[in-house]
DNA sequence: TACCCTGTTGAACGCAGTTCAATGATATGT
DNA sequence: ACATATCATTGAACTGCGTTCAACAGGGTA
């Protein structure tokens, strides 16, 4: 048993863990190199690989947590929300929204690491991904009580997708010209609207 | 004058923006390199770079003529759309899903070249965006008479917003498990959704 | 034709990620 | 406690990338 280097490489692990966290929330994902970084830990490069597989193992690692930080916000959001399913969406959204926002660099780091064609999504997304989706499934199911289980998910998916696609756009500069206040009143238009039709 | 000059440049910018559009069209972005571009061109690496600024400049080039391509497709749908706005804008949408469907890498690559920061969006870009937000707010102005002008350029964004996020996860294998029917249903459940609220 | 000038070339540079032979530390058996 | 085998660690070296620039070649002009 190798009690001490054991020890090592997880203190090791735990500390390119944090630099590599740090690196990508303040000058994102490309600025992730290997020789800073075993630079800042004190290590050498070569050590790097002997904790993660490469970098791109080290920066999921950094998603992960990332991802879980952000469905922590949406279930806090969704703690301290109204009765009303509608606004139980349009909540979450907007700390969706809120977390994009103030965590940008990391956020964007979520899904600018391409995987190898064919590769599956690794298990903590998809388990993270679910998450969200229930939270989002559950008011539906209130607001949409005719629906079957199969259709719901599909809502869930749209409206997910659209949220997620007015955070990106909204905060992309190039396009320019949203402001903060912009983007959560496109999120709460696009939910309300959504969820305040008869059908 | 160098005429004689001018003409072969010209003939060697045209030679590799069609290989870059091949390229990037069946591989991806990643695989625009510059010593292969050289290769199928048969001219020096060098040569690119008197022609392009470098390799980004090329690949705006290319994403420029995807652009282009996705305004017409889109503006060909509208032609052929019916009258009820609403319907118009599910064709436009869908349009819109199947050139990124069909043009997966190429689509793809017009979102994945990162700007430095501050940097503004190249003009053409920012030109076919306002096309398409305008074949968007033609319509929503139809169903929505009542909003302002301001009101309605929200409402644009944030449905070419959704559609694009919709599209964007769907077509990411990752959440694997999205036919390109229910991206097609999921696109017509939100817009229609969207317009058939009373208010 | 001779000569300058400008376009073109591709070897070389800098900077990434990753590897692996050499080194050093650790754990085990006596 | 020591010797020794085993394994972790190191960092120089390798590969592959975009980009540059001194040297070269060829076209335009007198």
């Amino acid at each position: 048993m190798a009690t001490k280097t054991e020890l090592r490489r997880q203190e090791l692990r735990d500390k390119l863990v944090i630099i590599a966290e740090r690196t990508i929330a303040q000058d994102g994902l490309t600025a992730l190199r290997a020789r800073d970084l075993a630079g800042e830990a004190g290590c050498a490069v070569g050590a790097i690989y002997n904790v993660f597989g490469d970098l791109t193992d080290l920066a999921l690692t950094v998603n992960a947590r990332t991802f879980h930080r952000l469905g922590a916000d949406v279930a806090e959001a969704l703690a301290n929300a109204p009765e009303d399913p509608v606004e139980q969406l349009v909540v979450m959204a907007q700390a969706y929204h809120a977390f994009a926002a103030q965590n940008h660099l990391s956020w964007r780091a979520l899904f600018d690491i391409e995987r190898a064609p064919g590769e599956a999504a690794p298990d903590w997304y998809l388990q993270e991904m679910g998450q969200l989706f229930t939270y989002i499934s559950d008011p539906l199911a209130v607001i949409f009580p005719e629906r079957d289980s199969a259709e719901l998910a599909l809502l869930t998916r749209a409206l997910f997708s659209s949220v997620h696609g007015i955070v990106l756009l909204g905060l992309d500069e190039a396009s320019a010209g949203v402001s903060t206040e912009n983007i959560d009143h496109m999120i709460a238009l696009v939910l309300r609207q959504f969820a305040a039709s008869p059908k």
